[in-house]
DNA sequence: AGTGCGACCCGAACGC
DNA sequence: TGCGTTCGGGTCGCAC
């Protein structure tokens, strides 16, 4: 599941294949995939070129000079640059053709990623954005925010944490990482969080997704057939996916539990 | 408002 | 060539 890490390897890998080159055409196979207006969608996409691409949590936003193309992976989100002429595969469900003959192409086995189509001056308004918190990377992220937003909720810390509203990017995966290294258990109330919890939150955050953006991700295998990025970040996490492995500070077995409906891998030891 | 949960999807894992 | 059922996971929308 693509988290801020690898939502920013996509960023680097796509900057380096499909800026400035000019759009042809625009199938849309699946059309829920778009959340905007499906007619404008395949209309005003022609003609244009993405001249940069952005990220806001685990948004990508492809910059068309007046128009934003905001593109978000979900789970299973993948982007392939193919030749026009290559066979569909059945797990593509958007296709953006060039003039030179290559195609970006959308691929999701779950079909739970979005597309939608905004001007440019309506992005701080939309609000799939709008509602973005901060990034662990951001120097705007401090203990004292984290405690303003967390200390009176009722729910568990590891629901919090991947609330986007709050923290914008964390997932399942560097969740239960960043719960480690802060030696939180995932229960824990937000009620129950200390400052010092928060200085310990602020902190890991931004060690781990800084190395995460760093490694490229965790869950990247190949995003594209012609350039094979491979996160190879999985090297080092601690806890998640790693039930009943020794956690690597205490050799306690880590153990898996759920929280809000995910699954949270933890260590009862470190993480009383 | 805050919180909980089903729905959206379908490949993989599981049970028999 | 086994087949039917369950699970998982980011986010939204609805219920309370």
């Amino acid at each position: 599941m693509p988290e801020i890490a690898e939502v920013e390897t996509v960023r680097n890998t796509l900057k380096k294949m499909v800026l400035n080159k000019e759009i042809k055409s625009v199938n849309v196979i699946y059309s829920k995939m778009i959340d905007s207006n499906l007619e404008e969608f395949k209309r005003i996409l022609p003609g244009k070129k993405f001249i940069d691409i952005k990220r806001n949590g685990k948004w990508l936003i492809f910059d068309l000079g007046d128009y934003y193309l905001l593109s978000h992976l979900r789970m299973e989100g993948k982007y392939f640059v193919k030749n026009h002429d290559d066979e569909i595969n059945k797990h593509e469900h958007v296709i953006i053709t060039f003039t030179d003959g290559t195609d970006l192409r959308y691929h999701d086995t779950r079909k739970f990623g979005r597309m939608k189509l905004i001007k440019k001056e309506d992005l701080d308004n939309t609000p799939e954005i709008k509602k973005q918190g901060i990034e662990p990377i951001s120097n705007k992220l401090t203990k004292e925010y984290l405690y303003d937003k967390i200390h009176s909720k009722q729910i568990p810390i590891k629901t919090i944490l991947l609330d986007q509203t709050i923290i914008a990017g964390l997932g399942n995966i560097y969740a239960d990482e960043v719960l480690f290294a802060a030696k939180i258990n995932p229960l824990k109330k937000g009620t129950d969080i200390t400052m010092d919890d928060c200085e310990n939150i602020k902190n890991a955050s931004k060690t781990i997704i800084t190395k995460a953006i760093e490694y490229g991700g965790t869950t990247i295998k190949s995003y594209t057939s012609s350039l094979g990025v491979t996160g190879r970040f999985q090297q080092f996490l601690t806890v998640h996916k790693r039930e009943g492995e020794p956690c690597p500070v205490c050799k306690t077995p880590i153990v898996r539990i759920k929280v809000g409906g995910r699954s949270t891998y933890y260590c009862p030891k470190c993480q009383k």
